[in-house]
This record gives C-alpha cells, structure tokens and sequence, in this order.
DNA sequence: ATTCTTTAGTTTTTT
DNA sequence: ACTAAAGAAT
C-alpha cells in the first residue's frame, strides 16, 4: 500500500476511507475534504486489492461533478477504471434502461425528454383534450406527474379525494399513454422505470446485486424518495450480496427540497441499512475562524438538523463586513469600490466571488462591473443544448432515429417554414388521432407512401409533401455515416443552414450550427459509443457545460446555488433584506425558512478569508421600488464577528455614494424607450451610440434608440419625438451628431 | 403567413 | 421593468 494515499489524512477522514465493507453514512460539514474522502477511498479499495473497478457503483447529483471525480481518481490511481460506474442517478439509469430496453418496455431507439419537451408534450395533451389551460395551468400538470413519478407512483397507483385531482389523474394517465406511444422517457421516467425493472425483474436484479459490492453516494442529503428506494434496491440491504453502502451528505447544505431532495433520507438511510456508526467530518481546511463561527452561529438556529458544528484549526481572522446601502446601486458601487482594492492587494478577480439569491439581481451588478472595466463571467443562464436553434438540429436528430417523435416533428414540421400552416397541421393532428397513429404516419399516409421518397430530392420541397421527402432522404443510406457527417448533411437538408444564412442577426445562431457539429465531433472521440441515439442522450442529459471564454481573470458572479461546492478568497452577499434573503415566498413554505437559512449557510461557508455581506435600504424590483428592512439572518449573527462599515440604524446616514434622482430623473424631451445598458457602440462607424442625440436634415433632432445589421446595410432607429419613430440607412440619412 | 398587440409571469435548478 | 409566449389582426 502506497503510503502517499493515506499521508495528510485527519483521523476521521482515514477511518471512513478505511472501512471495511459495511454502509456507513459519513457527514461532511462545508470545506471538510468530502470530494478527497470519497475519491480516496475508491482509490484505496483498488490499490489496497479488496475490490476492482468492475464492481464499484458511484453517484453523483451532477456531470461535473462525476467527471471530477473521475479526474481526482486517476489523479491518485494509474489503473484502467473502465469497469467503474460513475455518473449520475439519471445517467447510470439511462444506461441500464439502453442496456436492457426490451425487458424495460422501451424501443431501441427510444429519446430523452428534457423539460422544456416535457411541457410541450404536456400542453399538446391538454389541447387534444380540450381542456382550459387557465384551470389546469400546463405547469401544474407538469409538477403533478413529476411528482408522482419522483414518489414511484404510476397513474395507476395514485389515489385522488376531490374532482380536480382526479383531472390531473386523468391527464397523468394520457401524458403516460403518449410518452409509450411516441416511445420517448422525461427525466424521473429513467429512474422510475429502471426502479421498475429492478423490481419485476428477479434475474436482472440479482445480477447487478451481485455484481456491485460498494456503492458510493456524493451529496446524499439532495436524494428524493425515488432515488433512495432505487439505492436500497439495488444495494440489496438484507440479502447475500448486499453491497456496502457509503454515502456522504450534510444536512446542513441541502437546498434542493424545493424540487423534491428529502433530507429524511438521512435519517431512514441510518434506520434501513442498520448503520451502527456516523462518521462526523468537522474539521474545516478552508474558512477562517470568525467565518465559520459566523455561519455556525446562524444554522443553529435550525431545529431539523442531525448535529455538527465545524471547527478549524486556522486564526480567526478577519471580521464579516457589513454595509447598509442606500438602495441597490450604491450597493453595486460599493461591491466595485471594495473589488478595486482587493485586486489591488493582489487578490485574482477569479477568487472572489459575487453571489445572490435570485438571478435578477445580477443586473445592477452587471451594469456597474461594465461601467467600472471589471472582466466578470456570470454562471446560469442559457445552456447550449436549450438554445432554439439548436433544438431545431436535434430534433431533425431525432426524426432520423425516430420519426414516430411527434414533440420533434412538431417542432420542425414547418421550420424553416415550408408553408404549412395551423389548418394543415391540425388536419394531420385529426389523421393520427383517428388512426391513432404518429403524426408521421399520419403524414406518410397522406402523401402516398411510394411516391415521396424518389421524387423528393428532385424538386417539391414545401408541404407536407416536402417535410416527408426531407426526412425520408435523410433516413436513407445515412446510417453508415460517421456522426459528424450526419450532423452536417442534416443541417443542409433541412434547410436549417441556408434559413440563418439569409436571415439577418443570425451570425450567433449560425456559429452555434457549427458548434453543434463540433460538439458531435468530439462526442465521437469521448464517448464509447458514439452513434447517434447516445448523441442525442448525450444533448439531453449533459445540457452543456458553459465553459467557454475560461481563462481570464475574471469575477465571478452566480446565484447562491450554483455555488455549492465552490470556494473563493473572499465573497460578496448581497441583498441580505427580508422578502429577498429569506424570500418571501419560501415564509410561506412549509420549513421553507430554514433552507433559507441553509441557503445563507451555504453562502458563507464559501469564503476563505473574506466575507461581505450587504443590503440596500430601497431596490428596484420588477419595475417598482421596493423599501425593505434587513434580513433577520443578519440579527442571526451574533454582533462580535461583524464589522459594519456604516451605522447599521440608519442614523449618521451619508447620502455621499448614493444615486439621487438627478440621474434617472432627467429626460429630454424625446423618450428614450429602449437602452443599451452597456451604452456600446454601433460597430458601424465607431461614432455612433443608442441613446445619442443627432440630427436629420429634414426630421430635425432624435435619439438613437437601436440598431440593425453592419457595414452597408446599417441602420439605425431614431426617435425624432414630433417626426416619430423612424427606421434610418446609414449610409444615405446622412445624420450629424449633436 | 407574417406582424403587431396583449398578457402572464418573473426564488432557487439538475437531470 | 422586462421578457417570452399566446392571441389578434393584417
């Protein structure tokens, strides 16, 4: 055994790491080495002989997760971990769902709907229903399966007590039908229906009982109902070959129970699989101690908790910043003011760290980073894989493997627009519903099977006719090609290439087509399997890592979530007033105030030396100003480890920073409707700027209120208040600045 | 079939 | 205040 493994190792860490094969629940308080315990551990059971790759299962919550770990495994190991299953709960089910399709009731090449498909396929059924959509909101009918899927039940299992219910019940039921007849699975599907498998399935079950002999569970405390009871199935807790079970969690950071995460499940884990003994990692390697005590103090004040306090063994350091902002821009320039200093200590912008509640408040932030030159890289937002134009691919992607996909046909049908308008496609909807068919078949039937697909190529592109002839080449004497080259020849036989190609402002569109056949390249060379079908699971399940523009120094900005796991030098909180931290919302959640206050804990415990919290008295909040008073998370924190950097009562108040209403007050006489929030300049011409003043030979005077298209189709939209609003060439208005 | 107008929703989010 | 999506008008 090498000893380089287990050097460096507190006494707690090398014990979880060490234990022989039995479950065991190990609670991991923030910065307490809970990636390096379960990545050593797996390293040790190989190296150490007990057990190969082969029969090792590991879960995570997330794929950046998984392929970190992975990383840090062969970091440690330079052993062939082929044989390991890693990933996440969904992927893993995915691939025993591929694995064994035929016993799953699934066809070969059945898709996965993501959330988006999912509420489209949900609206369609309420449609064909005729049901009215303002009392049953397609949304809640959404939530209403997941969440019966997510508490293992089918249509069949659940019982409803009054009539509206029951009408969910009954669109549970034809949302269930559809799912098989298009032969397309949602997200809580895969675990469902491979916790099915497993369960009607006895030779499947002992098969993969006894194949895996430990079974490692990161972040356990954000597991649901589903995924616990598919662990206990397949761990086998009681028979034989049942697998020791080692799961780390920390109740204190679970933030996930508003989409159905159990913390529960900590404490039936203890009960079910008859732990004798909860390993307790307290020591933190990453906070001072005025930051951890801080956050200490604060989740205290949560009754639901299984017990743990960290400590550390570094100096207490600095004490929390305070600052009681005059409303949400002085905040923001405050945030700056403190930055530039920081940067100028000789801290990397990229470690620290601007976290939030709720995404709108990046904005103001935003704003003021753009204005001060501050490089910064705002996390969340659009993934690759969600955007239009790229689901438009796919789902010509999808056709090809299956053109039974009606939630892909829809989607394309008529785009780019083939002339097949609402009356054509409600006539084919009527078609497949009498012959209860796809809305391909349907279409098949009405073009004359045998006629389309020679003709196709030659001429008739638009109709019916036309989508059928497209996708009929494309499903013929394609399947040989390599991935990339479907990709491609897809983009151009759809039509999808030359419609962004010609339509205007579709530069980044375009640029995300090529990045699309990029992404399948290099799928190719990744992935075992790189057929078409694993593609499209793969766009599916792994929406898309934003990594691009890494590498510069940059801030980071993000909401509280998304920093789970993270950590930085220092971190700025902001918005800490009641309504928006805790958000008004969750008060009225049953324990919704204390993953709020989790949520704070989390948010503090991502500091290693340096942590700001701040408020502003007034904010803009969908388009009103709102006066709050400070969050009691503040009061939470007891008076000794804060240092406030203006009077926290408000007396003394200095109005220096502050932005008054001069600013926003002031408007000329023409209405400037639209800003540029950044204040950019046109490309064209370097000197012209949204919001500028200039003047027209024959309108007189306006504002520059946007822009279209570059070079010599330039123009401009100019607001000349009396004259009106008016659409300008560049070229020929000839226009002066003023 | 395109384009304009109205309306709803706006905590957190991965798969 | 702002956006996206549904509805109405051309």
């Amino acid at each position: 055994m090498s000893s380089s493994l287990l050097a460096d190792l507190n006494t707690q860490q090398l014990e979880a790491i060490t234990l022989p094969h039995q479950s065991v629940l190990v609670l991991a308080g923030a910065g307490s080495g809970k990636t390096r315990v379960l990545t050593t551990r797996i390293a040790y059971l190989i190296q150490s002989g007990q057990v190969s790759p082969f029969s090792i299962l590991a879960v995570t919550f997330t794929n950046k997760a998984a392929k970190e770990m992975l990383t840090r495994i062969h970091a440690l190991l330079p052993v062939n971990t082929r044989g390991m299953w890693m990933g996440t709960f969904h992927g893993l089910c995915h691939r025993l769902l591929r694995a064994h399709y035929q016993e799953a009731g699934l066809p070969q090449t059945f898709q996965i709907l993501d959330t988006a498909d999912q509420l489209a396929t949900i609206k369609r059924i309420l449609k064909s229903l005729s049901v009215d959509d303002k009392r049953f909101p397609p949304r809640q009918v959404q939530w209403f399966i997941n969440n019966a899927k997510e508490s293992g039940q089918r249509a069949a299992d659940v019982i409803v007590d009054d009539p509206f219910s029951s009408h969910l019940l009954d669109f549970y039921l034809a949302y269930e039908q559809q799912c098989n007849r298009e032969g397309v699975v949602d997200f809580a599907e895969l675990l469902l229906r491979s916790y099915e498998l497993l369960t009607r399935n006895e030779i499947l079950r002992d098969h993969y009982r006894e194949r895996f002999d430990y079974i490692l569970v990161d972040e356990f405390q954000d597991t649901n109902r589903l995924q616990y009871n598919w662990l206990k199935l397949l761990a086998g807790v009681g028979t034989k070959h049942a697998a020791a079970v080692f799961v780390v969690g920390d109740d204190d950071q679970s933030i996930y129970a508003f989409r159905g995460a159990d913390t529960g499940n900590m404490k039936d884990f203890e009960r079910d699989f008859g732990i004798s003994k909860v390993i307790k990692l307290e020591q933190n390697y990453r906070s001072h101690g005025n930051i951890l005590d801080a956050a200490n103090a604060l989740i205290e004040n949560n009754t639901e908790r299984l017990g743990k306090n960290l400590w550390t063994a570094e100096g207490m350091g600095e004490p929390l910043r305070v600052y009681r902002a005059f409303n949400d821009f002085d905040e923001a320039s405050f945030i700056v003011d403190e930055i530039r200093a920081l940067h100028v200590d000789g801290v990397p912008l990229s470690q620290i760290a601007l976290l939030y509640r709720a995404n709108a408040q990046s904005r103001v932030l935003e704003h003021t980073l753009f204005k001060a030159a501050l490089p910064y890289r705002v996390y969340g937002g659009m993934r690759f894989f969600e955007r239009m134009e790229v689901k438009h691919a796919l789902a010509y992607l999808r056709l090809i493997a299956n053109p039974e996909d009606d939630n892909a046909l829809l989607r394309v049908i008529n785009f780019p627009a083939r002339g097949i308008g609402a009356r054509s496609l409600e006539q084919l909807q009527d078609e497949a519903r009498q012959q209860n068919s796809s809305l391909w078949a349907a279409a098949l039937h009405r073009c004359g099977e045998a006629a389309t697909a020679v003709e196709s190529d030659t001429k008739n592109k638009r109709g019916v006719a036309g989508f059928v002839g497209v996708i009929q080449v494309m499903r013929q004497g394609w399947e040989n090609l390599p991935l990339a080259q479907i990709v491609e020849r897809m983009l151009v036989q759809s039509g999808l290439m030359g419609h962004y190609q010609t339509v205007r402002e579709s530069a980044d569109r375009l640029e995300n087509l090529h990045e699309l056949v990029n992404a399948a390249i290099s799928f190719v060379h990744e992935a075992e399997d790189g057929s078409l079908t694993a593609f499209l699971a793969h766009a599916s399940l792994e929406a898309g890592e934003h990594q691009a523009g890494s590498g510069q120094d940059a801030l980071q900005l993000m909401t509280i979530h998304a920093s789970k796991g993270l950590e930085f030098h220092s971190v700025f909180l902001s918005g800490l007033e009641e309504g928006l931290f805790p958000h008004e919302n969750s008060l009225n959640e049953k324990n919704g105030l204390e993953e709020e206050r989790r949520l704070m804990y989390v948010a503090m415990t991502r500091a290693r030396r340096r942590l700001y919290l701040s408020l502003a008295q007034s904010r803009m909040l969908h388009g009103q100003t709102r006066y709050n008073i400070p969050s009691r998370f503040l009061d939470e924190i007891p008076e000794k480890f804060l240092k406030w950097l203006r009077s926290p009562a408000g007396d003394g108040f200095s109005f220096d920073r502050s932005f008054t209403t001069k600013d926003l007050g002031t408007r000329s006489a023409v209405e400037v409707r639209k800003k540029d929030p950044f204040n950019r300049e046109l490309p064209v011409e370097g000197q012209w700027r949204i919001g500028q003043t200039v003047a027209h030979v024959k309108f007189g005077e306006g504002v520059i209120l946007d822009y279209e298209g570059s070079g010599s189709d330039a123009r401009v939209q100019v607001n000349f208040g009396r004259a009106g609003t008016k659409w300008l060439m560049l070229e020929y208005a000839r226009l002066t600045p003023v």
